[in-house]
DNA sequence: CCCCATTATACTCAAACTGAGCATAGCGAA
DNA sequence: TTCGCTATGCTCAGTTTGAGTATAATGGGG
C-alpha cells in the first residue's frame, strides 16, 4: 500500500460517514498573494496593483497569481515568479503568512467560480530607485490602515469616526450573552479604550473587527449583513480587492511583531545607515517615538550592527557613524531582534 | 467589472507572459492536518493514526482530510469536523500553522493524483479520560522527535548519532561557496554544536536539515538524493505519513514558542492545578527545568492564576494550593504568557 | 506521638537591565 | 566666532532577574 493510496483510504473512509465529502476536491484554486514591505523616507510603503472597476473607478490589489504545481515546485518559488511578472521586481526575503478560504471574503456574493484559498506572503526589501516597476507602485501602508499610524500621536480618525461607529456597535448588542467575549471587551481591547494599551500587533484583530462591525468598505462588497445597517457609513482606510486588505494586515502585524525578535529590519535598510535612520525605521513600522539614547544602547549592545568606520555629514548638526548590520549575530544569539519599547522622545 | 473578473484578467495577463500558466488550477486538493497536542502525566502527547502499510508494517499520521468549500465554509470548521469523525474529539483551541506545498514531499515519487497542499493545524486540549477516541491513540512527541527531549539534559541520540552523521554531511560539502550560509554553520545553530546555545524553538530547522541530509525515513520514501548515499543509515526518531512529521515539528515549534507570550498553557491543564504542576507542565513542553520559587513568581506576578482556596493534599510533603487560570489577563495586558527562561532547579 | 524526609511557599540579595535625563562633541550657518 | 542642531557618551535610580536561604505543613516510620 503507498501512501497515497493510504490517502485514498483515509478520505474514502470519511466519505462513508458523509458522502458529501466526496466531491471535496473540486474546483479549488490556490492564489498567492505578496505584500511587499519597504520604507521610503521614513513612510512604510507596500507595492499595489490598481486595477480599472468599471464602478468604483479603480481598486489596490496586491500583486498575486495562481499557484500552478505544473509549474513551480514550491510556493514561494511561484509567487517569486509572479511578482516579476508582474511587477519586475526580484523578492529578497520572504515568509509565508496566513492562508486564507473563507467562502464570501473573496469576491463578490453570487460570483461563481472555483473557490480560492489565499496564501498570503510578507516580503521586505530596500526601496532602491534604481529598479524601476513594471506595474504597480509603492503606498504608504497607513493609506490603506489610518488607525494604525501613531507616529504623530493618536491617529484622529480614531475619536472622530471609529470610536463612535464602534460604541453604535456595541450597543447593539443587548443581551447575548451566549457571545463567548462581549463586543464591548473585544473593542477596549483592539481599540484600547477605557485605559486599555494600545498593541500595535493586534492589526489584523482591529481590521477584522471594523469588518465584522461592517465598518469598512470590503464588508458591503461581500455584501455582510452588519454593513447593510449603517445609513452613514463613513470610509475607514481605501479598500482592497478581494481579501488583500485582510493580508496587508497580517503583514502588518507580523513585521511589528518579528522585528522584535528576528533583524528583520535590516532587509528594509540600504547597507550603511547611521543609527538614527534604523530608528526611524523602525519607527516607521511600529510607531511610536523611541528613547533615542536607550536605542542605540540597545541595538549596539545586542551586536546587530558594526560601524563602517565612515561617517555620514550634513546631518544638520554633528556627523553620524555609519553601520552595518552585523550578519554574525544569526550566528550568536538564538533571537536577535530590536528589542524596542516606546519611551519619551 | 466585477472582482471576481478583475482576477481573471489578472490570470490572462500573466498567462500571455507564459502559457504554461494557464492550466494552473487543475488538481489541486487541500489538506487539512491536525497536530493534537496534550499533556499526560508530564508528557507531551500528540493524537496520532496508525495505518497498516503492507510494507513497513504500520505508520503513524497525524488527523488529516481533505478541505471542502462546499461543505465548510472555513478551514477551521472542516477541520473540526474531520477531527471529530476520526476521532470523536471536539477540539478547542486550534491555530493554523503553516501551508506545505513542495511537490515531492507527500507521496512516493511516481505517486500520480492531484497536488496536495497541506494546511497544518495545532490544537491543544486536555486528556481528559473520559472521552474515549474512536480512532488514533496519544504518542509522546519525543517518539518522533528523540533528539527534543532535554528534560534529562542533552539526550543520547545526539552525540552517539546525530552529530557524527551530520559532520559526515558536512564533510561532503567541498568548496561549494555558492551556499548563502554552510552546511557547518547551519548544522552548529540548529543543533547547538561547538558551544552555540540549544533553541527549543527550532525544531522545524533541525528536522529540515536531518530531511535534507538524508538522514529520516521520509528522505527515503520521498527519494531524495541525499538519502541514497547513507549505508548505514540510522532511524532517527518514527516516521510518518505524508509530511506530517513536518507538521508535528512546525506544531512543536509554535507551541514552545507561544506559551512564552501568550497563556496556551492553560489550554493543557485541568480547571485546578498547583503552581508545580503548571510548572511540570510547562517543563514537558520546552525541556529544561525551571527554577521553582522564581516560576512562582513570574506567574503569580504575571497575574496569570488566582487561587481557588483549595489545596491538594498528598503531595508528598506540605499541602499545594490550587490556582486557576485568571481568564481576565487576557483583557488586561496585551500578551501575558510564562516568559520562562532556564535556571538552576 | 514525635522526628524527619519531603514538598510548598516566603523572603533576601546582588547583578543586570531599563527608562530617563544630563553632558559633551562636532558640523554648518549666521 | 557663536549659536543652533544633531550625534554620542555617561549617570543614576527604579525594576527585573537569577539564585539562594529560610520557614511552613504534610505523611510515614519508629
Amino acid at each position: 500500500m503507498s501512501y497515497g493510496e493510504v490517502r485514498e483510504r483515509a478520505n474514502r473512509m470519511a466519505s462513508e460517514a458523509d458522502p458529501a465529502t466526496v466531491s471535496s476536491a473540486a474546483g479549488v484554486e490556490i492564489g498567492l498573494n505578496a505584500a511587499i514591505v519597504a520604507v521610503t523616507d521614513n513612510e512604510p510603503v507596500v507595492l499595489v496593483i490598481r486595477s480599472e472597476t468599471d464602478k468604483a473607478g479603480a481598486t489596490d490589489g496586491l500583486p498575486f497569481g495562481t499557484f500552478s504545481p505544473l509549474q513551480h515546485r514550491t510556493f514561494e518559488g511561484g509567487l517569486r515568479a509572479w511578482v516579476h511578472r508582474q511587477t519586475g521586481l526580484e523578492l529578497g526575503y520572504a515568509e509565508q503568512l496566513y492562508t486564507f478560504g473563507d467562502r464570501g471574503r473573496h469576491a463578490q456574493p453570487g460570483d461563481v467560480g472555483p473557490h480560492v484559498v489565499s496564501i498570503g506572503y510578507l516580503a521586505l526589501t530596500q526601496t532602491r530607485p534604481t529598479v524601476d516597476l513594471q506595474q504597480g507602485s509603492w503606498r504608504s501602508w497607513y493609506h490603506y490602515f489610518p488607525w494604525e499610524d501613531w507616529r504623530r500621536g493618536r491617529p484622529e480618525i480614531l475619536e472622530t469616526t471609529i470610536e463612535p461607529k464602534l460604541r453604535e456597535w456595541v450597543a447593539a448588542q443587548r443581551g447575548s450573552t451566549s457571545q463567548p467575549i462581549s463586543r464591548q471587551e473585544r473593542v477596549r481591547i483592539c481599540f484600547a479604550l477605557e485605559g486599555a494599551a494600545w498593541d500595535e500587533e493586534k492589526v489584523l484583530d482591529r481590521y477584522e473587527l471594523l469588518y465584522e462591525a461592517g465598518l469598512v468598505d470590503e464588508a458591503v462588497r461581500d455584501g455582510r449583513e452588519a454593513a447593510r445597517q449603517w445609513t452613514d457609513r463613513p470610509r475607514l482606510g481605501v479598500p482592497m480587492h478581494f481579501d488583500h486588505r485582510r493580508i496587508l494586515a497580517t503583514a502588518i502585524g507580523r513585521v511589528r511583531a518579528k522585528i522584535k525578535y528576528r533583524p528583520v529590519i535590516f532587509e528594509l535598510m540600504p547597507d550603511d545607515f547611521t543609527l538614527f535612520e534604523l530608528q526611524r525605521t523602525v519607527e516607521a513600522i511600529l510607531g511610536p517615538h523611541l528613547h533615542k539614547q536607550n536605542f542605540r544602547r540597545l541595538v549596539e549592545g545586542a551586536g546587530l550592527v558594526e560601524p563602517t568606520g565612515e561617517v555620514k555629514m550634513r546631518t544638520g548638526g554633528r556627523p553620524a557613524k555609519l553601520y552595518r548590520f552585523r550578519r554574525e549575530v544569526l550566528l550568536e544569539r538564538p533571537a536577535p531582534g530590536v528589542r524596542v519599547k516606546p519611551g519619551k522622545v
